[in-house]
DNA sequence: TCCGTACCGGTACATATGTACCAGTCATTG
DNA sequence: CAATGACTGGTACATATGTACCGGTACGGA
């Protein structure tokens, strides 16, 4: 196979992948764990099918992370940075544009959740996360932090909609999310959830 | 170490357990399984570390069960199944004593995930059946039968209680209480669902 | 130009794990 | 009572996995 490897740091023309070297490799591999979680599983999740799907030899994996549970610690904790950094991103845009304050809740949820959309991977990956924080205190941290900012967004939007329990009911909103969300996974089946959800905000709200 | 192993069949007087023979090996294995995915998580479960719970032989492990994979099925089976047969339990006593039905739902929710009573252990090892379910087809149909029973009953409950769209109000139920408690399980906290429960059902029997 | 440091990549190794095997035991049936 | 089949339990083995090691390479500063 020659593998001429191109070595041309002058020459990056292919297409996806002329192997990452330096620190590139580090996202490089956070990028395939995060996309095993999501296809097979937390526990799927070796060094050598970590470097195999990045493309990279197998002791870039020990040279980057210092252990197989740093891997998945920085894997996890950027796949709740990026979801979060989304969220914030879809509040602000929504504040600016004068939505109805019930559409941008039903849209700041599904807008990161709904399987119609974006890759199950990600959202797979997400709970296999949570389930995980039950147990390693490390993840717990990040769990908090993603959780958190999930219910302070929400509990603004649903407060400006009319809320009289932001707080209670931005934890029923997410909760009811997650934990519909959850259930289609494990059934397999995959409908939108924005109808349920907008039923229940409407009935939040007008609540007293 | 001399390990002198008792190795009295004839002074069984152990207090837990003079190690069950027979099918009731069978019954001991998967109550191992379940107790180490709920402590530990499913891809702890291992044949040596089943057995070593179990307190019986590693061969015990091969010879009830096929392979892990079928180990493992009829663990998160046999917890689906006593989690179901404590539901309907639940729901037809609250039935005959005349139970306001809005306490009746909470209580059939809460009864059976609420943290603060039972062990977190069935729970967290119901969770991981869920996620694992997202994934294998074997587990797909048992977290479909789980699921299904829990939508029912609400769903009667909330009739009663006056709901106008009863399955879709146990749908929210449902998840808005999985959702919750597995968001408290990842952050460590644990407070009583009951509370915000109640809230969102009367909000939802109110909603026209 | 030379060198050192950071990076690369192949390989080695001890351990854990799934599973097969086999000789021994126990009870039940003839 | 004997024998047959279900069950028991110790052990063997091939493979997978985490991690260490070590010689090579590239690039920036002296």
């Amino acid at each position: 196979m020659s593998t001429p490897t191109s070595s041309s740091s002058k020459h990056p023309g292919a297409a996806t992948s002329p192997r990452p070297r330096g620190a590139a490799r580090r996202e490089a591999l956070l990028e395939a764990v995060l996309t095993i979680v999501a296809e097979v599983g937390p526990d799927a999740v070796t060094h050598r099918r970590v470097a195999e799907v990045a493309g990279l030899p197998l002791a870039s994996t020990t040279y980057w992370f210092e252990s197989k549970d740093h891997l998945l610690t920085a894997a996890l904790e950027l796949a709740a940075e990026r979801d979060t950094t989304r969220l914030l991103h879809y509040a602000s845009a929504a504040g600016r544009e004068d939505i109805d304050p019930i559409d941008a809740v039903i849209g700041a949820i599904t807008e990161c959740d709904d399987p119609a959309r974006a890759n199950h991977g990600s959202l797979i990956a997400t709970f296999a996360l949570l389930l995980e924080a039950a147990r390693r205190p490390a993840l717990q941290e990040i769990a908090q932090r993603w959780t958190e900012a999930y219910l302070v967004t929400l509990a603004r939007l649903l407060q400006t909609a009319g809320s009289s329990h932001p707080r209670e009911d931005a934890e029923l909103m997410l909760g009811a999310a997650d934990g519909m969300l959850i259930e289609q996974l494990a059934v397999g089946a995959a409908q939108d959830l924005s109808p349920p959800l907008r039923r229940l905000a409407t009935a939040l709200v007008a609540a007293r």
